[in-house]
DNA sequence: CTTACTGCTTGATAAATATCAAGCGCTCTG
DNA sequence: CAGAGCGCTTGATATTTATCAAGCAGTAAG
């Protein structure tokens, strides 16, 4: 493991504030992995073994059942995931893939479990990070059993539209089908969505949405921080 | 605050290998309260400024958006709630009500966090705790997005029906109506889908249903560990 | 024993969402 | 450049779920 990886890690949220001693160990032993897109990493089911942090690309998480399955979410460097299975000691409730070629660190659960034991600090650490899982998981689930799908879109591409560059030109970072599977829809209803969107203050050429009249979209969406998450309040805020 | 209630929440999985001089401390801060029913114990966007345990009762945490609202889950003795908010010092994403008369116990998150750094187990078992409910989340999240209302009210009588006492006959916890938000569908909804049932192995008669074919429920419910929980196992299992 | 209330059910209808089947428009490859 | 493949769109249709409006049943109060 090259010491700038290591100098990334460390700067994690997780890793920020444990003492050096722990964080050398764990760094030790931890190795990195470089994986080509469209690898299935973990599989729902299957008992963790490593925590993994993804350094570099982007990686989703998806679940199965009974033939169907749907997106749960995507992970975007640098943070960690999987870390309640890993704590629990139980099997993965959700499976994940890289979506394109990504650069996985490693770190074998028994090591992070005693280092856990070890290090207040970098226990506090786990957390908050967990804390900020179980939240996004409820905003989802508010989410999901609150609006109606062309609200969900509408709130997503407000979100989206926060910090990078040009807030009122967004490029969609994954594909159409599996935005829908994330928003909990078609892809056909997605597409149709989009369409309705054009009437409020949204223009979409391909994966390109450019926001025309963001207190329109914004009428739609009824943005929420404690739904969206509190950058969706920079996201209201944008001109 | 009583000494058998102290011993109640010393076995508590969050309290019981933290250590005795912490523990001891914690509850001198703390104390107890009993509710009437209906009550509004916590309101959604609100900051944390107590942790609670409920000791006696029944707790409902719901949501609202936009003059919606949905039931996101119900908690029972003994355990705690809102631990999340706590830990990230942000605001509730949640609102809780009592269900009927209960008794909560509330420890000021500031000595919590005091406690946290200094108990490396207290930490650990927090972490467990947020752990198992991300968890809860994510399942939820699955049950929502991969199975249609009727499956998910087949899942639900199943999951009921593991353990307490006579393994064929439930009687529902909630009424009806917090029930179908809790399963995300209206009250109307779920009343035709007990009627649909009733042609898959269920007999249903006011509050109390029955199974009386565990395997045709199954065929619809498709029950999952991933999805309902591992106690789902004994409730398949169950004659 | 009524009466009123509240929550559950039922039926009719509407809206949201999914499914199925083409067709379109990329991009990649030969 | 031609053709194939893949994902997106579109239209027609079916299914699921929600809404609205009564009606019904159990419970509590007068």
């Amino acid at each position: 493991m090259h010491e700038d990886e290591k100098s990334r890690l460390r700067r994690l949220p997780l890793f920020r504030e444990m003492m050096t001693p722990t964080f050398d160990s764990l760094m030790e032993i931890a190795y990195a992995q470089t994986f080509p897109a469209q690898l299935e990493l973990i599989r729902q089911g299957d008992y963790a073994d490593f925590l993994h942090v993804i350094v570099e690309g982007s990686v989703e998480l998806y679940a199965t059942w009974n033939g169907r399955s749907t997106v749960m979410g995507v992970v975007h460097p640098v943070s960690t995931f999987i870390l309640a299975a890993c704590v629990c000691d139980e099997a993965y409730l959700m499976s994940a893939r890289t979506l394109e070629r990504s650069q996985i660190i490693m770190i074998p659960v028994a090591d992070v479990r005693v280092a856990l034991r070890r290090d207040p600090d970098f226990a506090v650490a786990g957390m908050r990070e967990l804390a900020n899982g179980y939240r996004t998981f409820v905003r989802h689930a508010k989410n999901l059993k609150l609006r109606n799908s062309q609200e969900r879109l509408a709130a997503y591409i407000l979100y989206q539209s926060h910090g990078s560059g040009d807030p009122d030109t967004i490029v969609l970072p994954v594909e159409k089908r599996h935005l829908a599977s994330h928003l909990g829809m078609t892809p056909e209803n997605l597409s149709r969505s989009m369409k309705a969107l054009k009437g409020h203050g949204v223009a979409i050429k391909g994966t390109r949405v450019t926001i025309i009249d963001r207190t329109r979209l914004a009428a739609v969406a009824a943005p929420d921080p404690l739904i969206d998450g509190p950058q969706i309040k920079t996201a209201i805020a944008a001109t």
